[in-house]
DNA sequence: TTCATAGTTCGACCGTAACCGAAGCATTCA
DNA sequence: TGAATGCTTCGGTTACGGTCGAACTATGAA
């Protein structure tokens, strides 16, 4: 008597050690590339792009592209509860796993992101928008509120003009550092001038790395909590 | 590289249609014979047998020798919790069985779930007994209040022989159809033991369905509101 | 523009495991 | 004691799917 739905298909989706491993890899939340869930994986890139689009066509994870880079993560938290529930008839007969660490400290700090600012830094001051209501988020996209003009008004950008312009005004962009969504568009790079402009920060010539000054460091959190 | 335990051996398990036809036959808590199971499952004998052994080393069932007959039944409330958070996935999925009729609709509004009581009835009672302050809710945990006890000695239950029992007394599985949390545990199951005794349902052979009489429907929502 | 990097698709290879039937135990009943 | 039933094990076949490398597409950088 077959009842109810097919859990043979989702439940043989998880059961390939591959896919297993990049659904794990994806359980803390972050979003991660495919070269990246290919080496978590211990496959080759075209195996893991193969897992992927089934993962994706099963709903378990989400894909979001940004440029040449496809990140993914899990599709939403009954993804995650589930992966959780088998850990634990799993933990019933041990085998567990090690795990890795990052790398370059400065970069994870403060960087540009095509014109924007990126790493923590950026992270903290889009967390810090959405909070105080700067920002509203839907469905990946993000957009300035009343609040939000009052604010960049104030921090001496002019929307008006960023308006005119034919290029949007707020996108979130993912940080590969952080991997969580920082502040793009034509405000975001607004917002990095602004803050060179006043003596925040200072870019190293040729590279990504940003400079905070005291002066930034002070100013910054300020206004962006921290 | 990964960290926790490695799922994709018991999502493997799961995985197999022949395996997962096995589990879902047993999710209503009954022990089924080698045989039953192979027809359930729809493969040979021998297949079958092959299935249950691995099932068995994986601990997602336990077997019992009866004369000559070997009874299987699901391993414990964690087995059945995962499945019916696995079914959950599958249904958003799309992926229900073909078979599509009066007893899907019968099934969403009150089943059986390894012995306790699910579907909407189930979701109903759960949300009562935690408004009335029977159950107390915290962190994915839920215990019995002492008003609670009060509640259930009332409803005929015995609840000191309960805790007597080694099995976690109360326990929230979440409903694949109605995706809320329903009561299990020990009196989760003795609570749909009393119904059926009380006359409120009974049980169809064979079937995770479960008939609600006439009787049942009014005592029932007398005590669990709706 | 050209080059480099990220990811996808294709083809071929290969291993695992699901499957069945037949033979082998084990238990119960006559 | 045999005969019947319930299940397991074995051997052989088959097919599905995971794997890689190479060719191809798309995007960004120089």
């Amino acid at each position: 008597m077959k009842e109810g739905p097919d859990i043979s298909q989702v439940a043989a989706l998880i059961g390939d050690p591959a896919r297993a491993n990049i659904l794990t890899a994806l359980m803390d939340g972050r979003a991660l590339t495919a070269s990246e869930l290919a080496g978590e994986a211990g496959v080759g890139l075209s195996t893991a792009s193969g897992h992927l689009s089934k993962l994706t066509d099963g709903q378990l994870i989400r894909p979001r592209k940004q440029g040449r880079h496809k990140y993914f993560q899990l599709a939403d938290d009954d993804v995650a509860g589930v992966l959780e529930a088998l850990m634990g008839l799993a933990a019933r007969r041990g085998a567990t796993r090690v795990r890795t660490g990052p790398r370059d400290a400065q970069m994870q700090q403060a960087r540009v992101c095509y014109n924007h600012l990126a790493g923590r830094m950026g992270v903290q001051m889009y967390r810090a928008l959405l909070a105080r209501g700067a920002l509203a988020e839907q469905d990946d996209e993000v957009s300035l509120t009343d609040t939000g003009v009052v604010f960049a008004t104030g921090f001496g950008i002019d929307i008006a003009a960023l308006r005119d312009a034919r290029a949007p005004l707020c996108r979130s962009c993912l940080d590969w550092s952080e991997r969580r969504n920082h502040l793009a568009g034509s405000l975001g790079r607004a917002m990095l001038a602004r803050m060179e402009e006043t003596g925040w920060i200072r870019r190293v010539p040729g590279h990504r790395v940003i400079r905070v000054t005291a002066r930034g460091e002070r100013g910054f959190n300020e206004v962006f909590g921290g």
